[in-house]
DNA sequence: GGTCAATTTCAAACCGCTTTAAGTTTAAAC
DNA sequence: GTTTAAACTTAAAGCGGTTTGAAATTGACC
């Protein structure tokens, strides 16, 4: 462990030189310069990270919180969007310090790693309308981006696909193949993202003259099970007509109720069709499902990706505004969807 | 932002007193530690971590380098083991840093975050047989754990499942039921794990005097990609005869062979049996396949819960070989298992 | 009351780096 | 040969904690 001081001693220059020399400054002459450098590199230097922090109050590393109960299913594009944050980071030379917090800590977690100073950024995952989070972050103007959009207009800066766009053009598809009864199999209630894609989804058929009954609109964790159980309770017909087209808002969903079609003995792009948006899990393609799934399409590492870049330009004094990206998000139409059956899918 | 100073300062006491105090040194008298202990909490006081670091040498952070090409896959088992992780080191009090680093650049940025001093300890990954970062981590006397046995005997501490246990059993089973042509689709060669599976898988038919034809050991990344396309080749029947149960390393893996069964028409549990190690993937229950399936089972979520206390005692002087643990795995028995077709499977 | 030890508190040094303000050289200009 | 600006270099003061060694206080005991 090489000391800045050991490496100034080593060439008889001062610390201060040293430091600047490394650092870029343009005070120092030009063969000091490479002096140093090579120096560094002979007697494997590497300043020490919590110095540097200490002195000047960066710390290079970005925190993010991980939201998950003891017993709890983490969810699976949490891994992709992982992936695309920290190579993200990792090209800006920044560290991620993942903390883990259960979903009843989350505000005071966010308050703690932000008082004990070890990171000059933070990145906000899966937003509520009312996030309280983004309303805490703010008023202490600290350095943070959104992993999601809450509002038209907001402060700060954010990554979304583009959901109401995707859900749109999903629900015209279904309604020009001839489906009237719809439903949505949304996330969780009360999450952003949940929220843009269902008004998308209402506004859609609406315009169509298309009456949503409430049932036909559920809420819940994106799981196969979830998948599974409300599409198997929506087929028993016990409750009115089942739907002949789902919408759902993850592949896992989908497989779920494929599985409920299967076991209904229904098929799937005939009987019944499916969309579902697709986050891009690679090891779980929609195009090799039993049957190939109909997709609104957006790689979730894209948002990794993109996040990294902005908390990096953020920290660097950015202004959060110019830091907003809607991506879009592909439809792309596989044999899960057909043409709505000639009865309307009553004679099940 | 309190600063210990203006703690004390507050308090009319000194800085050395203070910290005393909050951090529970014997010196100090009992009314003055907890007129500071409810000082700091009115303040909201938080030591600062970086300054807390230079001064005693520790940052309380433990590292974990996320391997990952920019376009390859990452493996969804990480988000659980990441989840039992960052629970586990929650709980002590660490924070995980988490970097990436593409597959070829593993061993220098291991080094690099240790020269760097943010870290305590580290946290090794997928260890291979004669695993570099392992070397180079015990020559340097860094605090490690790694997920993974490598050998018989060795002088750090590690997590693994009963890998030899869980494939001995599974191939029993699948000999018991009269299967004598059964494959292993194995994870990446040079893996410990997949070392020590096919070392039990080859074992245990070697004792029933089965012979195991080389093209019947295969190793790829443990996808639904990989299953298939293995699956199918041997389904063609273009190499030989194909085998009747397949044992495989994942329930990913379980999926592809599936999916390439389902489009030869062979009937899952009847035609050709399966068999997956399943680290259970919450989104992802084997029990809910269309064809159920039997596993060898163990969380991996345990692997990062354990990981985290061993790391943790580790740090504080723990000795490496007071940290091994092999948990057991649970071979469950459902219908993707069931006896070798009569004809051997060979009229297909 | 004085002594001695135990208890409690403090001043100051230190961890390794950055940065300000000031000092010293060097080169160019007069 | 000064003068002056430009180019380098440095000493020293932080950053916010911990820790050592010494001093001040307390109380028990003779």
């Amino acid at each position: 462990m090489t000391t800045l001081r050991e490496l100034a001693t080593h060439l008889g220059l001062s610390p201060a030189t040293v430091s600047r020399a490394l650092n870029g400054f343009p005070e120092v002459g030009k063969k000091t310069r490479i002096r140093v450098v090579e120096a560094a590199k002979a007697l494997d230097y590497r300043p020490n990270t919590s110095a540097r922090r200490l002195a000047t109050g960066k710390s290079g590393m970005v925190g993010i919180i991980f939201r998950a109960a003891r017993n709890l299913l983490v969810d699976p594009h949490f891994v992709e969007y992982l992936a695309g944050l920290s190579m993200g980071l990792a090209e800006r030379e920044l560290d991620l310090i993942l903390r883990h917090a259960p979903p009843g800590a989350q505000l005071a977690s966010y308050q703690r790693l932000i008082a004990s100073g070890s990171i000059d950024g933070l990145i906000v995952s899966a937003p509520e309308v009312d996030d309280r989070r983004i309303a805490m972050l703010t008023e202490r103007n600290f350095p943070f981006v959104v992993h999601g959009q809450v509002g038209e207009d907001v402060a700060y800066g954010f990554y979304d696909i583009d959901n109401h766009g995707a859900f749109s053009r999903a629900t015209e598809l279904l309604i020009a193949l001839g489906h009237r009864r719809i439903a949505l199999l949304n996330g969780s209630a009360g999450l952003a993202f949940a929220v843009q894609r269902e008004a998308a989804f209402r506004t859609t058929l609406a315009a169509q003259g298309i009456h949503v009954p409430a049932r036909f609109v559920s809420h819940a964790d994106m799981s196969e099970d979830a998948g599974y159980n409300q599409a198997a309770k929506w087929l028993s017909g016990l409750h009115g007509f089942p739907p002949t087209a789902f919408l759902c808002s993850s592949t896992l969903m989908a497989i779920g109720v494929m599985r409920a079609a299967g076991e209904a003995g229904l098929e799937i792009g005939k009987d019944i069709s499916i969309i579902a948006h697709d986050d891009v899990l690679p090891h779980l393609r929609s195009e090799h499902f039993s049957t190939p799934l109909t997709v609104t399409r957006a790689p979730i590492r894209e948002a990794g990706l993109c996040l990294a870049e902005m908390i990096h330009k953020r920290i660097d004094g950015a202004a959060p505004r110019s830091l907003q990206r809607t991506a879009n998000v592909d439809l792309i139409v596989r044999s899960s969807t057909g043409a709505a059956p000639q009865d309307g899918g009553r004679s099940w």
